[in-house]
DNA sequence: GTGAGTTTTGTAAACGCTTACATTTTTACC
DNA sequence: GGTAAAAATGTAAGCGTTTACAAAACTCAC
């Protein structure tokens, strides 16, 4: 393994080994019609010689330089984080890399963002999150534009088009079987806060406005507070809700659509003295990281996040492989059940 | 904008247009030797066709395709999400992709991995946090072997080589002050808890030493506690603080080497009914998002994420433009106080 | 209109691999 | 030993760009 700095390649091998460039690709790629003494020799020489082949000579020639784009709305969320890192592990694990984009959430960026993997030619694409399908049609035709290209993998989210793949949990169902364990509980005032307008979103808060109406409520104004902002806004969450406390909002119970509006309902909720989960009870959903950080630990909607991770990955692993392209899975969801209930 | 099916090459655009395949590559490449006019008719012949340059082809003729490979031990720690989400924003408005490869912890995987980016012929390689050099000289060889052949750029932490940026706080003096800090607060009893014996990690536990040393303290046994885990053991963390007070280990302040560690302590405070910071107060080290979501905040060290990251980024930036490479630069960490001292 | 100098363009050879197809070598069987 | 089939190897033509070098076209002062 002497490190020469010339750059090596299949032609030195060749000749240092006396068989020809061919019988050297086919060691290379693993082809089993060599002859055992022949790769062993030529194995050896590429050994000796520290012969590295060229990634960008080999993406030209098998077109392919087995590369996952991974789009993520903010990979500093607690959550997308952690889908991100099972992502890349598992992808690690079959000779595949993961080249990261960070989107931000508007759907302008995201469409950017996946056009520029199509650029880089990967060989297929997960959007992480359920933030990368929208409730409005027009804006989820980035996504369809892609999958002409390539497979699309879609993790908790949901959109069906030819060459996409929807692996997701049934978030109308979750939310809704969430807030009547809330019922259950004895609580008479749930609020609902949340903070986007995606296809999954709206889900969830059907769910949590069916759940109101088989208890009689009809009218959800005061029943639900819509938020502006991410995992960083946990301040500007906690003040919201001041405000609308002070000017007569009151709760006995919250339900959030992400893990880090609960925390924010449980910051608010410490502030102020209430005990929990006497006087405030709280469901987040996600059973992201933050839950069990947060003290008390945060009940949470678990969706599964490291299973469906996993499963996405040896989906879309059959697929290149040339497996047909399966439409969409559907989980349940499941109530992790701790200290703030 | 029409989408033909075939692949297009240059060719066809040379073609189309009526130039040579030699204009239409420097028109791809924004060359100025180029008639204003051909180059429109060009370009409005590619964007006619919905051409697009074949990534792999380019890579080859050019040597590089433009990505940067991030290492990371954890995509999914607080810390180290932020400083990746800001390194791969601050990259792609460069116009260079992120490829990630997300580590562990072990030297063995650190070395595979960055070997694995060199193989794939990245531009550089970013290596981000602490746990990238080991206090053992040999483990750090495989950044040495690296460097051989392209940039490698160091996030906090410091590792003097050729070819090797370092960019990091002055971990030893932060750790230090911050404990000093403790004692004007009239802390008698000042316990440190560390995961990592990294070299940052060495020095934060000198800088620690040494301020106790500073107050007449000699034998540290009783004063630092090394504990096992990452960002997801918060449980076991707990459980360790339990125990070593259950056998009369006793403590007025706890000094963290990460958040994730000081939370922990919290967590235990707070289930032990002690008050915060009256029974207990508690530094922190990141200064990570975790240290706003807690309640109550946690007072932490900020070692200047976000302009150390952008910083690096722009070092490497110009280093690949050709300037020369830096060795290291040495910042200075900062006290955030909040409510847990 | 001429010629030197400058711009613009074209030709053809890389870049370092893969692979279809042709050829040679080996194997197995009579 | 001869033969047909199977296995191993080699030759050469891609893959889609970039770019050195050569050639052509343009500019402008005289």
């Amino acid at each position: 393994m002497s490190d020469r700095k010339e750059k090596l390649t299949i032609y030195d091998i060749s000749e240092k080994s006396g068989v020809s460039i061919a019988t050297v690709s086919r060691v290379l790629n693993g082809y089993q019609n060599v002859n055992e003494k022949t790769r062993d020799k030529v194995l050896s020489v590429m050994n000796e010689m520290g012969y590295k082949p060229n990634a960008f000579a080999r993406g030209l020639g098998l077109d392919t330089m087995k590369t996952i784009g991974i789009l993520c709305a903010d990979s500093s969320d607690a959550y997308l984080a952690k889908a991100v890192y099972y992502i890349e592990e598992a992808l690690r694990a079959a000779q595949y890399n993961a080249l990261l984009i960070c989107t931000g959430y508007s759907f302008e960026d995201k469409k950017n963002a996946l056009e520029l993997l199509l650029e880089r030619k990967v060989d297929a694409a997960i959007l992480v999150g359920s933030n990368f399908v929208s409730s409005k049609a027009s804006e989820n035709a980035y996504i369809k534009d892609a999958a002409a290209s390539i497979p699309v993998m879609l993790l908790n989210a949901c959109f069906e088009c030819d060459n996409v793949y929807s692996l997701y949990c049934n978030d109308y169902a979750a939310v809704k079987s969430a807030v009547e364990f809330l019922y259950t509980k004895g609580r008479k005032k749930i609020l609902y806060m949340y903070n986007s307008k995606s296809y999954s979103g709206m889900k969830k808060l059907t769910g949590f406005k069916d759940a109101l109406s088989e208890h009689g409520i009809d009218s959800f104004a005061d029943y639900t507070v819509f938020l502006q902002g991410g995992p960083d806004d946990t301040d500007s969450f906690v003040n919201t809700l001041n405000n609308l406390c002070e000017n007569g909002l009151s709760f006995d119970a919250v339900m959030a659509s992400e893990d880090y509006l609960a925390i924010a309902a449980l910051k608010y909720a410490i502030k102020k003295g209430m005990r929990i989960p006497e006087d405030l009870a709280v469901i987040g959903y996600n059973n992201s990281s933050l839950a069990t950080i947060f003290e008390p630990e945060l009940t949470s909607v678990d969706n599964k996040l490291k299973p469906l991770s996993e499963q996405l990955v040896n989906t879309l692993l059959g697929v290149l492989k040339g497996s047909e392209m399966p439409g969409k899975t559907e989980y349940s969801a499941e109530l992790i059940e701790r200290r703030t209930t």
